[in-house]
DNA sequence: GCATATTTTAAACAATCATTTAAAATAAGC
DNA sequence: GCTTATTTTAAATGATTGTTTAAAATATGC
């Protein structure tokens, strides 16, 4: 049965999602995840045909998994403010959970960053998704007519105070001054970052009425 | 004399500084530096005894020549908004600069997303340093007391939004649906950070009276 | 239970990496 | 101008990389 190659495939997954988070694709070679995942160092090849292909299916597996566990889309009898709320409570949960979620955002904060060949697309495609539905967001709750600059950059000072949480690595975690944003603390951080970017938003509604 | 060693030298530590910003640390080899500087393959270990001195020679050059070319200290003689305003102008004009010290905060960029071993303690100090600056310029506007868990909060809402402009790589540009931005934004983008980010300091003031 | 297909294994592969070596080239001191 | 010190060069080193190979082990179909 496929049983037996489906256990190794997806402790290949498993082990490779953790270590590309944490060292990054390069500072990871395919022996250690083998190792990790107690499998032949040929099973990467067999089963994904390269290290590259591999990383392409790490990052779908986590971003199916982030999308599965964290849905973006609120409920429809909101108002526009609760929206905007419940949109950053979710997209905090996925960049700080601890488990296979918080792998994706944390590889999208590194590709950001440093983007390996291929995938740099699949990211941006999946970025610009976020940004639009905070785009529209913000139309909402400015209900007034704006800008595409002024919408453009208040969005990037929104998607900025939430990707960048995912930067907090396990790796500099050891000589950190502050004390890293954890996931416990994601219903008051959301909490912050709403009010902190609502009364930026509302700041820029003087000038259009 | 000394002239050839000390051209080689710069050379290496100009092309290195190029090359670590668009490629990454592990990224790049030290061949592929010295082809770029048209200097011979131990040329870097002859100057630098390794790879990773090298790349801390580059992140201390870099640095340097961000301190002096834009000074994060503003005058005295104005008044905390203002102040506030010039901290992120000469902030962004460093992340965005296209010469050698733009470089340096999109290495900071990179090590916040996946930190080399030796140079993260830097990197992080250097931070440190631009949080507290950060953290004094709120509570000069702020005027109230005002506890520390929200002061904390308010500081990465704002290092978030600028450091995170150091995160459009090359590498990405040419699949970017979004234009980046662009040094000549720069007075309208730190215009657009400061108006945004004082409207969310001044929503915490209404609690504190 | 035997023949076939699938998966795992150990070994070897070629390429690339940072670094070292020792000789050659160039500069400096006097 | 000759000796000494410094810098550059080309070649080799050993380690590590991702990938391939072919045999061994295991499962599947009937």
């Amino acid at each position: 049965m496929t049983d037996r190659k489906n256990r190794t495939r997806q402790n290949l997954l498993d082990s490779a999602a953790v270590l590309f988070t944490e060292k990054g694709y390069a500072g990871t070679s395919v022996a250690e995840i083998c190792d990790s995942a107690r499998a032949n160092i040929a099973s990467v090849n067999y089963h994904f045909g390269s290290k590259e292909a591999l990383y392409r299916s790490v990052i779908g597996y986590t971003y199916d998994q982030a999308n599965t566990l964290y849905p973006l889309d609120a409920g429809e009898k909101m108002s526009s403010e609760e929206k905007f709320y419940c949109f950053i409570l979710a997209f905090l949960k996925r960049i700080l959970s601890t488990s296979m979620t918080g792998n994706f955002y944390k590889l999208v904060a590194k590709e950001m960053a440093e983007p390996t060949r291929e995938s740099g697309t699949l990211i941006n495609e999946i970025i610009s998704a976020k940004r639009a539905k905070i785009e529209k967001l913000i139309r909402d709750i400015h209900d007034e007519d704006i800008d595409e600059e002024t919408v453009v950059r208040m969005t990037h000072s929104i998607v900025s105070q939430c990707l960048f949480l995912g930067l907090n690595e396990k790796g500099r975690r050891h000589h950190l001054k502050r004390k890293p944003v954890r996931f416990e603390d994601v219903e008051s951080f959301a909490r912050h970052i709403t009010d902190f970017s609502l009364a930026g938003i509302k700041y820029y509604r003087k000038f259009t009425l």
